[in-house]
RNA sequence: GCCCACGUAGCUCAGCUGGUUAGAGCAACGGUUUUGUAAACCGUAGGUCGUCGGUUCAAGUCCGACCGUGGGCUCCA
């Protein structure tokens, strides 16, 4: 018999629970669920689990699955569980019971409630397994032999019920697939991830640094970190540049008020950083985003509807102060720099622009081998209340960017409801090299900011109107994206991205200078080129090269000083390759125009 | 911010239950070698064991605080 794999993997935490209660007869159970590939439980067991308790646990979880305890199910009304709980001092369970008992749920918001069995009112449903009881809606599976291939792999803390005021429980995490083979391939893929973690090869290739003198969350990029960071945001201006955007330049700081009138410092005040003056009585702050200050370079002076769209970028950073326990590596920084863009146009000109920017989005991914897949968050016209603007534009809106992506041919996943109160969005999520997803590229339209900052242009009828502004970021925040870079590419980039792309490595003293002397030729020629002029072997030097992932290597000998051709070795290709220069530069500019 | 784990030379790691001058490999530096496709040989230097405080006759090792790093705190009976 075979189960959704939902079915195994939340079996697989009742089996769990029921191996800690063997191992710790005064745990108290939180909930359980299955999750993406696998599943937790959360516990309180009076102390914090080591990695023998773990190890512990998974031995008793294969004992009971050998046992092929039965799964069986019993309902009964809601006082009697709670008195049944009480009595197996489950108090997390009788707090759930009690929930659904005046509300009908355990769902801690509204909007998630409302799958009531009708056929269950008053009533829970009870699953046990072997000596343990839990509280389930279920289903299961029939025993406990048949939840898969199971790994319990790690543990956290986690806040009874996600809310930070309630007291911290362990969750214990477990993975689970239906077979072994599916298992060891998803821990494979971990460790390949784990291998090419951009915080570990960002040493290695020496491309971006920290300091605890400068604070943590902080990242400061090496030269050979900025030529990786440079070469993106040139590639992505070369794709913009076409369509009209214009660069424009803000300062990090700005007067509170700002952030007052767009709204931002109510929403985000915990997440800024304050900055004050001993001159003045004005408070200020490090801008945590670009919008508000790009709306006041358009604000400047007076816009006719002949100047839109307008259509200013920037790479700038922003600040923001993350809870220090979120920080991680480059994808959750304290500084970080977007991107970003802002369109300010007339509704008519929504569809163009748009278009424009996926074009955009859409060449700059397929340079990477990345796929895309779209998701469009709406209103809910049955909530109009919810949102800036008219129903009316709303569903223009978003009838425009639906059918630009069913124009391109694109299956666009609908989150109903999910827009922002100022508008509806498009979101890109890429997937790397190791089929993870990331969601990156996001284009978003904002009826809020130009009300908020009463921007106008006057209309061909002398009319003041307002005019829509387009948020959108190709890459999102260039740290972030540098990070997903490393790591899709496993630190061996393309010959167009690589912070070195050829080293020239002589063979002995004699033939240094002639080989630097190449390296001149090459770097004239606007190639990034290294000499290595080390006193080491040949094969030394070629190993560090392969280690340092340089993607070409010129061995540079007599035959080389004496005889007009070159010998190359690609990385990672044992066959060498020899042409001459010009041959060489010719193919070498061809292969970094063409991203190869 | 909270919970858990971790922090020994630039990097990767040893250092047993607290007990003499804290070790190794790679990297660096010096010398010899002048090398032809993934590591030549010899030597030198480099650490207030994250920081500060405490316990002890004695602390890298135990305790506390702080700093930093990592896992998690969204997945809902």
């Amino acid at each position: 018999m075979s189960y959704p794999i939902e079915t195994m993997r939340h079996s697989a935490a009742h089996v769990m629970a029921a191996a800690i209660q063997r191992l710790f007869s005064d745990a108290r159970f939180g909930v359980g669920p299955a999750i993406e590939n696998g599943f937790y439980y959360d516990i309180d067991i009076g102390r914090a689990l080591t990695p023998e308790d773990l190890e512990a646990i998974q031995d008793e979880m294969e004992k009971i699955a050998k046992e092929k305890l039965p799964f069986e199910r019993q309902e009964m009304d809601i006082d009697q569980a709670i008195e049944l709980f009480e009595k197996l001092k489950q108090p997390f369970k009788v707090e759930l019971l009690n929930d659904i008992k005046t509300k009908g749920t355990t769902k801690l918001t509204e909007e998630e409630a409302g799958d009531v069995d009708p056929a269950m009112k008053g009533k829970v449903s009870v699953y046990m397994t072997g000596t343990f009881t839990d509280l389930c809606r279920g289903p299961h599976v029939d025993n406990s032999g048949e939840i898969g291939k199971f790994k319990v792999n790690k543990m956290a803390g986690a806040y009874w019920r996600g809310n930070e005021n309630n007291p911290q429980l362990q969750r214990v995490y477990g993975l689970c697939f239906a077979t072994k083979d599916e298992l060891a391939k998803y821990q494979d893929m971990l460790a390949e991830a784990e291998r090419r973690d951009h915080r570990k090869l960002g040493v290695e290739l020496d491309l971006f640094t920290y300091s605890p003198l400068v604070g943590s969350g902080l990242p400061m990029f090496t030269p050979r970190g900025v030529i990786l960071r440079r070469t993106l945001e040139d590639f992505v201006w070369s794709l913009m540049k076409p369509y009209g955007y214009e660069r424009v330049w803000i300062p990090h700081l700005a007067k509170t008020d700002l952030y007052k009138t767009s709204g931002h410092l109510e929403k985000f005040h915990d997440d800024l950083f304050y900055v004050s003056s001993k001159k003045t009585d004005a408070q200020f702050v490090l801008k945590p985003m670009n919008c508000p200050h790009h709306t006041q370079i358009f604000a400047s002076k007076p816009r006719s509807y002949r100047d839109l769209p307008i259509r200013y970028s920037e790479v700038t950073t922003c600040y923001r102060d993350e809870n220090t326990g979120q920080l991680q590596g480059l994808s959750r920084v304290r500084s970080l720099t977007q991107d970003d863009a802002h369109v300010f146009c007339r509704e008519d000109q929504i569809e163009k622009e748009a278009l424009a920017i996926y074009d955009i989005i859409n060449k700059f991914y397929a340079a990477f081998n990345m796929p895309l897949r779209v998701r469009l968050s709406t209103h809910d016209p049955a909530h109009m209340e919810k949102y800036l603007g008219g129903e009316e534009v709303w569903a223009r809106s978003v009838a425009t960017l639906k059918k630009l992506m069913e124009d391109a041919g694109r299956t666009v996943e609908i989150g109903l409801g999910e827009a922002a109160f100022y508008g509806p969005k498009l979101d890109f999520m890429a997937t790397d090299a190791i089929g993870r997803e990331w969601q990156l590229a996001t284009l978003q339209l904002d009826f809020n900011l130009p009300e908020r900052f009463e921007l106008e242009y006057v209309d061909a009828d002398g009319t003041r109107k307002r005019p829509v502004m387009l948020h959108r970021a190709i890459l999102g925040s260039v740290e972030r994206f540098t990070a997903i870079m490393i790591e899709h590419f496993a630190g061996a980039f393309p010959l167009w991205l690589a912070p070195v792309q050829v080293a020239v490595l002589p063979v002995a003293d004699r033939h240094a200078e002639a080989a630097k002397a190449l390296a001149a030729d090459l770097a004239a020629a606007d190639i990034r080129t290294e000499t290595d002029d080390s006193t080491e072997s040949v094969g030394k030097k070629i190993r560090n090269a392969e280690m340092r992932k340089v993607p070409c290597m010129i061995v540079f000998g007599d035959k080389e000083q004496e005889g007009g051709e070159l010998t190359i070795r690609w990385r990672g290709v044992k066959e060498q390759q020899t042409v001459k220069l010009d041959a060489f530069v010719a193919e070498i500019m061809e292969k970094i125009a063409s991203k190869g």
